[in-house]
DNA sequence: TTAGCAGGTTACAAAAAGAAACCAATAATT
DNA sequence: AATTATTGGTTTCTTTTTGTAACCTGCTAA
């Protein structure tokens, strides 16, 4: 997304959208969270163009995703590390994971396994309320205006739903 | 993403950004959580080419993430409901959400807020282990190669990661 | 001395996205 | 009866974004 305009600004998934909306950022992510910190492992290992990795370390890291530290002098070398915005995107990509896994993969042939330490078990990641530890379904969770949203947005979208029940 | 190819095949995060990789797909699939249904209603709230909606949803409903409904005939007209993979998008959805609202609005005035109408309460998305129900962290969760990973895939992730640690 | 590596940049070609006009089937309006 | 509106697109053309391949810089190793 990188230089695009929001099409719908204010919006939390636009807003991320804006940073990782394009075919590479979330597979940089991935390969971050996986432990890859360098130009050339990210290279190599997604075989993106040189050109369009630098650009998109660059812009991932003005997002505040990842830093950029030197880790050698003469000559200079950086290696880029997931920043505290970077790692709270891990929802993100473990929720992706189980979706790909779920759907993608036939049971008991799946590419990935995650391993919780705390309890020792293969697992699947789950979403839940925050305040009643209740499994988030999307006929439980309604979305409403919250104090910064604007009645434009608001009736906008109220439009383009209402075209659903005429 | 659509045309391409996965550039980690076997992966299930490539795998869903195979679907929906691209700068619209999510926020099409956002707008069909609200409840949006209609060509029109899509087109209009956000701002997309008609060019580039048709071919979306169109690929989103190869996919299996919209089921394409007629809900009136003569002159025909269709709707896209969300399928069952669709819905099981919710997660992803409801983690980016998360990470916009945290980053990328100031506390007290966010765009957009989710009430849970199992506890009523206004909340946040909480992803945690299925098994113990404990948080989850980038530290305590280990990503394993399953048993449909290739040899090859895991080598040349530890290239990549190999390199941070020379 | 030559080769190699890490981390890029540049120039150019190919692919994707966007804008705007158009179309088809029908219904509503004048 | 003719005109206009609505929905759900397609077509054509232009602009942007991606990708490819060659090149560069500063150093190290053989």
């Amino acid at each position: 997304m990188s230089s695009q305009t929001a099409s719908t600004p204010g919006c939390p998934i636009d807003g991320l959208l804006q940073i990782v909306g394009d075919r590479w950022s979330l597979l940089i992510l991935r390969d971050a969270f996986y432990g890859v910190r360098r130009f050339d492992g990210f290279q190599q290992h997604l075989g993106i163009s040189k050109k369009i990795l630098a650009q998109r370390l660059r812009s991932l890291t003005e997002a505040g995703i990842f830093n950029r530290v030197m880790y050698q002098e003469r000559p200079q070398r950086f290696e880029y590390r997931l920043a505290a915005r970077g790692l709270d995107t891990f929802p993100v990509l473990l929720s992706m994971s189980r979706w790909g896994t779920r759907w993608l993969s036939e049971p008991g042939k799946e590419w990935l396994q995650l391993r919780h330490t705390g309890c020792g078990e293969i697992i699947e990641a789950q979403l839940v309320c925050s305040h009643c530890g209740e499994r988030l379904t999307p006929a439980r969770v309604k979305p409403l205006a919250g104090p910064g949203a604007e009645s434009k947005d608001i009736e906008s979208l109220a439009r383009a739903i209402r075209k659903t029940s005429s």
